[in-house]
DNA sequence: TGCCCTTTGAAGCCC
DNA sequence: GGGCTTCAAAGGGCA
């Protein structure tokens, strides 16, 4: 369990991109300063993580200077948008939903039109190594010598092998950062939500876990 | 259109 | 607790 400060701390963390925010013409909702409404950490949070996610080649190294040279990839991530923003997509679990007053179908405000949405679903908080495919998957695109995504894997699957422990502590840290954000946003959500969403085939993994490096 | 491939790690389930 | 399964991202390939 989270304790509230401990919550202001990591969103303080995070919110360390604020000043970026208001540099950014960027565009939370196609029109970026219509959305600075609040000025929480955890709003401003909000507005960064919204949209642009694309391949996070743009701006990650715009904002690497000024916070630890991972956070970005959790910052242009759309996947934590806290439901209580009103202007955001409804991101909730069942089980959040049952404790919220809120209906899991929020209006959409965007472009004046009010509108009904479907709920997005919430995603599993990425851990270390699919961050660390997520930041350095452009570089081995760049090189050019791989295009398919299955191809591009592996090579990062033995590159990640090749990174040193201390390198690797950092993605390890920010999965703990990630998994610990979306526990604050997603109370009650659990991995269990996602089972069976889609169909795959029997004894794909027979590896089954694999043990952490550390 | 939607699953497969391919990687590692986290989490859930079953025994 | 150990072993297995599923999902997370990505996007070209393929049925």
């Amino acid at each position: 369990m989270i304790s509230e400060s401990g919550s202001e701390i990591l969103f303080q963390e995070l919110g360390l991109m604020i000043e970026l925010n208001q540099n950014s013409a960027a565009s939370t909702c196609g029109k970026p300063r219509e959305c600075d409404w609040f000025t929480p950490p955890q709003e401003q949070y909000m507005n960064l993580t919204r949209g642009e996610q694309n391949s996070g080649t743009h701006t990650q190294t715009s904002v690497a200077s000024s916070v630890h040279p991972l956070v970005p990839l959790l910052l242009y991530s759309d996947r934590h948008v806290p439901p209580s923003c009103p202007f955001t997509r409804p991101i909730m679990s069942t089980a959040a939903t049952q404790t919220n007053t809120h209906s899991k179908f929020h209006p959409c405000y965007h472009d004046n039109i009010t509108t009904t949405r479907q709920p997005v679903q919430v995603k599993k908080p990425l851990n270390a190594f699919m961050l660390y495919m997520k930041g350095t998957r452009h570089q081995v695109l760049q090189e050019g010598r791989e295009r398919e995504s299955a191809a591009i894997n592996r090579i990062l699957g033995r590159r990640w092998h090749g990174l040193s422990h201390s390198e690797q502590s950092k993605y390890y840290d920010l999965a703990q950062k990630e998994r610990l954000l979306h526990m604050q946003l997603y109370p009650g959500w659990s991995a269990r939500d996602n089972y069976g969403k889609r169909k795959r085939k029997q004894s794909q993994q027979p590896l089954g876990n694999r043990s952490r490096l550390k």
